[in-house]
DNA sequence: CACATGACTGACT
DNA sequence: AAGTCAGCCATGT
């Protein structure tokens, strides 16, 4: 895994959501509320869905398909530009899905909590 | 300023 | 186990 230099408490809200995403490795998935908290944010995983909209307008692209509810669901799919988009890009990664639901959820789930050292 | 909505979550029934 | 309710915070009307 990579050291994460984010260090930089300066990063508003959204650049550390993106960094983080961005940091989630391929192949895995983790949730709005494991990023917030990983954020401080905690108990406001509705601001990192909310960034998560924000996110198609970054110059670099974020990797909003690895970010699901905490039930697995892919339930931002149908922000993307194309509904189905999401479902086949975590396939192409090697992470299966069905009925908008990632399956061994809980094993593919990667906690940015317990992965990135501040 | 008050109310409604949303890429959420946890507690309760 | 599945459905419902309330808390959460920013945005839009």
């Amino acid at each position: 895994m990579t050291p994460v230099a984010l260090s930089d408490k300066h990063k508003d809200f959204f650049e550390r959501v993106y960094d983080v995403v961005r940091l989630i490795p391929k192949g895995r998935v983790t949730t709005y509320g494991a990023v917030a908290r990983c954020l401080g944010a905690a108990g406001s995983a509705r601001m990192v869905g909310w960034a998560m909209s924000a996110s198609h307008s970054q110059k670099f692209p974020v990797p909003a398909h690895r970010v699901v509810n905490r039930n697995g669901m892919l339930t931002g799919k149908m922000h993307f530009e194309n509904p189905g988009a999401m479902q086949e890009l975590l396939e192409r990664e090697g992470v299966a899905v069905k009925d908008d639901k990632v399956q061994d959820f809980k094993d593919l789930f990667w906690d940015p909590q317990s992965n990135i050292s501040w």
